[in-house]
DNA sequence: AAGGCTAATTGAATAGCATTCGGTATTTTC
DNA sequence: GAAAATACCGAATGCTATTCAATTAGCCTT
């Protein structure tokens, strides 16, 4: 009968509420001010709270913008997640362009965000984003890889990690080249040629090589030798002709 | 006569120590304890001088910060332009790995400093490195690749920019993968591979292409069955005059 | 070498901000 | 329905970069 049970749901419910209030205020607070110009009171206002209740949510504020970081980068693992089940192509290399264009587009249009992750690592060794966030989201470029391995799409003596490096890093420094040099506008134009190199560099050093290796200098080599045994029977035949 | 001209030699030599003591305090400083952990006091204190004094030489921390790292970047480059000056290798790839380990080597040790050079690049947009020290710092890579090119060492159509960026980019985040999975010790031995890895990738994508892949496996295959059936020919002939 | 002028130096005072904390309101429990 | 527990508040705290009024040192003129 007790009816009455005041839903215990009610309250859970009411505390995330109001911590998703305080993330999206923080997110939107940092995304203008960066993190030393944002205000906590400001992210208070914004959330409809007191300044002293952000912190029986989040620490400090850099855990707040820890707490933005991660859900930044869930999403943008999510997205990329999304990229690879959606795209056309089967093929490693198609399926290579839409994330390379997936991550190069995100990059720079998310600068602030990237740019705070790994700032934020300094000072504050204690908080920075966990390497598993990171780890989740390269992860897709991990499979994509393997995948491309095993169908024999690449070089089975090819190192992930150092390809990993080799996609991201050149990846992010372009976009960083981008948007330093550039508009918006024309950036968005030289987006293409960037992940086309990447793509070529890809097929170029990492890539299965085709029949041309077998080519390589054994075959050669027989041949060589075939020649020469050839030219053995024909000195012996002149000699006995003559 | 008027020996006793006090030399005015004397008060600017003064005020230039005065200036690198700052700039070498506030170096020990901020290496010491990041951006934000760094105190202008303990500034102050190992320069010995006034707290305020320091800012009639710099007009704020952060620009304190930027002349702190602007020195440091005109460090690299002269060690970038000693490396390329000194090394045995006349061939591009040769001169490419070089600087390739220099500048992973580089990073790794100061990844303070490079974290630092581009978070300050958030807030304070009024203060940043300004672009010219890394064009100058990235134009040691630009001469090699030009002069890889004149050399016909590499593909001319390659475009200069997109290779500098993968170059740095792919280094920097190979540095960061590598202090961030191990330590020190195998930190220096896991930089041999990257490198290498650096040097073939280039070789492969943006080497020029050399005369082999003129023969493709068809080519070859067609001139040995043809040596074939004439080696076959001639032990016909050869039976037959014996 | 004395005095006056300018520039450099100082550290206590200011102001801005994250964080804390004592008290108040709200919810849960019995 | 009241006691206990929990959440909330915003004024007070503490820590810093930065400013500024006062002081000192350097230099020039006479």
């Amino acid at each position: 009968m007790a009816i009455k049970t005041v839903n215990p749901e009610t309250q859970r419910i009411k505390l995330e509420r109001k911590e998703r209030a305080i993330l999206d205020a923080a997110r939107g607070v940092f995304v203008e001010h960066g993190f030393d110009g944002a205000r906590m009171s400001e992210i208070a206002r914004r959330a409809s709270i007191g300044e002293g209740t952000i912190y029986s949510y989040y620490e400090s504020k850099a855990e707040l913008m820890l707490a933005v970081l991660q859900q930044f980068w869930d999403g943008l693992t999510l997205e990329a997640e999304g990229v690879m089940a959606s795209v056309q192509a089967t093929d490693f290399f198609g399926r290579l362009r839409a994330l390379a264009q997936y991550h190069l587009n995100t990059v720079i249009l998310n600068s602030d965000f990237i740019n705070l992750t790994f700032a934020l690592r300094r000072n504050n060794s204690e908080v920075s984003v966990s390497r598993d966030h990171l780890r989740h989201y390269v992860a897709v470029f991990d499979r994509l890889f393997l995948r491309g391995q095993d169908r024999g799409e690449l070089r089975a003596d090819a190192i992930l990690w150092q390809a990993r490096d080799v996609f991201y890093g050149s990846l992010e420094y372009s976009a960083r080249s981008i948007e330093m040099t550039m508009d918006a506008e024309r950036s968005a134009r030289e987006q293409g040629p960037v992940v086309e190199d990447m793509v070529a560099l890809f097929r170029s050093h990492y890539g299965a090589v085709q029949g041309i290796e077998a080519s390589d200098n054994a075959t050669v080599e027989l041949l060589s030798s075939k020649f020469d045994q050839l030219s053995e029977k024909f000195d012996a035949l002149a000699k006995r002709l003559s």
